[in-house]
DNA sequence: ACGCTATGTCAGCCGCGTTGACATATATGA
DNA sequence: TCATATATGTCAACGCGGCTGACATAGCGT
C-alpha cells in the first residue's frame, strides 16, 4: 500500500481514483454494445446470439460443450439461441469425427457475413480509441484488464447471472 | 484506413489485435460482477438494486429524473427496484426544497454500509490490477477507455437494453 | 451389457428491460 | 387565476435470457 501513492496522493484521493475506473468500465461497455444492439435488433436478435455467433467465429468447430464453458450459461438457455440460429441458417452443426455424440458448431456464410456486420462496428469503435489514445496507452489498457480478469472465486461459488448488462 | 497502420502491422494483426481487445472487454466486465452479484443474490437483490445504490451514494440528493436519464432506463423499470430499496430502508426520499414535486434520494445508514461492501469487492480487485500495472499503464487504461466511450449515436437511436450483461 | 457423457427438450420461474395508459402533485406562464 | 406542462408513481402486459429440475437419446468406454 506504501509503494502506491505514487507522488503527492493521500489515500482519499486513491478511493476517488478507484471509483473513476469503475465508472469508465461501466460506461465503455454499455457505450460498447449499442451499436451491435441496434442490428441485432433489427434480425430479432439479442446479445446472447451475438455473443454465440461471436465465439463459433472465433473457434469454428467448437463443441456445444465448450461453448457452454466459455458462455458460463446453462445448456437450456444456450439451446434455446442456438436452436433460432442454426434454424435462421446462421450456424451449422455436424457431428463430431472421432466422438459423434459431440456437434461441432460452424458459422455459414451468411453467420460470417452477420458476425462481420457486428463487430466491424466494435473494431472501428476499438480502433479510433486506439489510435487517439496510442500505442503505449493501449499497452497499458491490456495490463490492466488483463489484472481485473484474473484471479476468480473459488469458481464454484461463482453466480453465474446475466452476461448483458 | 491509410493512416492506421502505424508502423509494421500489417492489417491481418490489427484484426486480432482488436479482436483480442473486444474479449478482454467482455471477461473483465464479467469477471468485475461476479463477487458483488453474490452479495445482491444474498439479499435477493440483483444488479440493478446495485447500480441504484451504486449512483445515489454518489450523487446524494440526486432527483429520479437525473437518476433515469444516468441509468438510460424507463421509470418504469426504475420504480420497481427503488421502490423494494425504499421498503428495505436502503434508500429514502424527501420533497425538493425549491421544488417540491421532486423526490430527493438519499442512502440511508444501511444503505451507506450496503453500497461500501458491494464496491468493496471491486474497489480491491481494481486496486490490485493498478498496483500490478503500474501507474503508467493506468493512464493507458484511462486514455482508452474514454475513447470508447464518447461519441455515441444520434442519441435517439439508442436502444435502451439491459445494462447487467 | 452397463453406466457415463454429450446433447437436446419440455416446463416453469425470475430479474429486469420494454410499451402504453392513467393518476397526482406541483410549477409556471398567459 | 386558470391552463398547461413537468416530476413522479402505478397498473398491466410483454420479451429476453438467465435459472432449476426432469427426462430422453445416442454414443463412448469398461
Amino acid at each position: 500500500m506504501a509503494e502506491i501513492k505514487s507522488g503527492a496522493n493521500p489515500l482519499f484521493l486513491r478511493e476517488e481514483e478507484l471509483r473513476q475506473g469503475l465508472e469508465l468500465l461501466f460506461y465503455a461497455y454499455r457505450d460498447f454494445n449499442a451499436e451491435p444492439d441496434a442490428i441485432l435488433a433489427r434480425h430479432k436478435f439479442g446479445r446472447a446470439h451475438h455473443r454465440v455467433i461471436y465465439f463459433v467465429g472465433r473457434h469454428p468447430s467448437i463443441t456445444v460443450g465448450r461453448l457452454l464453458s466459455i458462455l458460463g450459461i446453462t445448456k437450456q438457455s444456450l439451446s434455446r439461441v442456438l436452436r433460432q440460429l442454426i434454424d435462421q441458417g446462421l450456424i451449422t452443426q455436424r457431428p463430431g469425427p472421432t466422438d459423434r455424440r459431440q456437434r461441432l458448431l460452424e458459422l455459414t456464410s451468411k453467420g460470417i457475413e452477420m458476425e462481420r456486420q457486428l463487430s466491424e462496428k466494435q473494431r472501428v469503435r476499438i480502433a479510433r480509441a486506439y489510435r487517439e489514445a496510442g500505442a503505449e496507452a493501449v499497452e497499458g489498457f491490456r495490463k490492466v484488464l488483463l489484472g481485473l480478469t484474473r484471479q476468480e472465486m473459488p469458481s464454484k461459488f461463482q453466480p453465474p447471472g446475466r452476461l448483458d448488462r
